[in-house]
DNA sequence: AAGTGGTCTAGACCACTTT
DNA sequence: AAGTGGTCTAGACCACTTC
């Protein structure tokens, strides 16, 4: 938590000068102020100097600590929060967002009953165990192939029924220490573990969706017959500058449930 | 384009004085000045005043015509370009966005090839006829049930290669005299000639997406054994004021393509 | 040169929350 | 009363496009 300001292209611009960020010369990278103050505020996200859940200095503290004025700070508060990276409440403060809400739950679970409200989810780990990455989840992971991954395999049900198969892929670097009882005692959203016990926050994902037939393992495991058309969900999660930190292949049965989608 | 300007909650205050929109009394329809010329701006939009890829009035003539500052303007448009109802283009203006361009063609058609580009797509009109709504979707389209709607049956081949079979829902009122001619000889995306042709704009909509097995019919139009397993994607479509307008149901083929989402 | 959107500043006041 | 984010204004200058 340094005092002294940060390299900024312009710092300490006098007012009515404007900025001085342009025409003076060739700037190759040049950018504007309140993306390198985003830059900033997400270095201090990313470091951990702001945790999940907890209140980041107000604008007007940031505006004194980065050296510009309030509505460059608001601009990429602005961006922030429209990335769901911080969140906004009036009258209190702007907070680190974390997958420990209620608000944050459905953003990543596209899985929906057809009918009513979403159910109570129920999570049963199969089997966790260290592995060799293979060579298309080390591409996808962005690793060396054979590099260490733990491997988790589980099942979950809304409302006692279950619905999903899933198995996950993530860099062994990074979770060092997740087993079976971890994963198994913990309540609660995955996401809301890896990020609370292991420091890695999921922000951002791509899912390709293919129909495909249940296999015996599935179905045995879901209750159904062999052969049953369900979903398969590939996912891969980012974390902070787009790193890739989890690969994820779901198999959703949709008898009774569908895949929410919004285009806009 | 009357120059009076409209009924705005807080007309003409006098700078210094900020808002005034405020305290006095119970406001219970309060919204921000921003918000309300978002809407004088988006009512100007659905009436067809500005036309899709049309310029829009700069946003120092908006700021005059509705008597509030620059930045009250530029805020507003902020979000309907955050929506996609314009677009911003530097030192040309503000446009209304349209359904032809390469930029929103991929917005609305999420299903992409396994490997490379978005590859030529054909479309193949099956039939196009009058009916009255089925009760599902009438509930949907927000009509009376037996109300006339244009029902369409197509097929869309990527680089020659059927992959989806396609049933369309639209409200008979607004679609007058869409045969299957016109969609036959048009080049282009549907959407477009929706809102050239007939003023109807697409702007948002949801799809749920389940998996299912290609009955007779559908094996027949794309060459594939029945019980193929296929997503059934069913979407509803909104124009202006959240209204539906269109109703859909895909069966997309997975083999060699899959549908593309973005978590965030 | 003129016009457009994009950035940045400074200051005022409002709405909401906590002390 | 004090502190926070939310709204609104006014003015300056920059970057880009067109004339």
């Amino acid at each position: 938590m340094s005092s002294t300001p940060p390299n900024l292209t312009n710092p300490g611009a006098p007012p009515g000068t404007a900025a001085g960020n342009s025409a003076s010369g060739t700037s190759p990278t040049f950018s504007p102020l309140y993306q390198q103050i985003k830059a900033l505020i997400t270095q201090s996200l990313q470091s951990g100097e702001w945790k999940p859940g907890e209140l980041i200095p107000s604008e007007i503290e940031l505006a004194g600590r980065f050296k510009v004025s309030q509505g460059t700070v608001r601009k990429a508060i602005d961006e922030l929060a429209a990335e769901n990276l911080v969140v906004r409440r009036q009258g209190k403060g702007t907070f680190v967002a974390t997958h420990h809400e209620a608000r944050a739950q459905y953003r990543f679970l596209r899985l929906m009953p057809d009918t009513g409200e979403p159910h109570h989810a129920d999570n049963r780990i199969l089997e966790v165990k260290r592995l060799r990455a293979p060579a298309e989840v080390a591409r996808l992971l962005d690793v060396k192939s054979g590099d260490s991954v733990i491997f988790i395999k589980r099942v979950q049900a809304f409302d006692g029924e279950p619905i999903i198969v899933e198995e996950l892929w993530l860099p062994g670097s990074l979770f060092k220490g997740l087993t079976a009882e971890r994963l198994t005692e913990y309540k609660g959203p995955m996401y809301g573990l890896f990020e609370t016990e292991f420091g890695t926050r999921m922000i951002r994902a791509t899912e390709k969706i293919r129909a495909v037939l249940a296999d015996e393992d599935t179905a045995r495991l879901l209750n159904i017959a062999a052969g049953t058309p369900m979903l398969n969900v590939e996912r891969v999660s980012y974390t902070y500058g787009d790193k890739p930190v989890e690969v994820r292949r779901g198999l959703y049965l949709t008898h009774h449930h569908h895949y929410q989608n919004e285009l806009s």
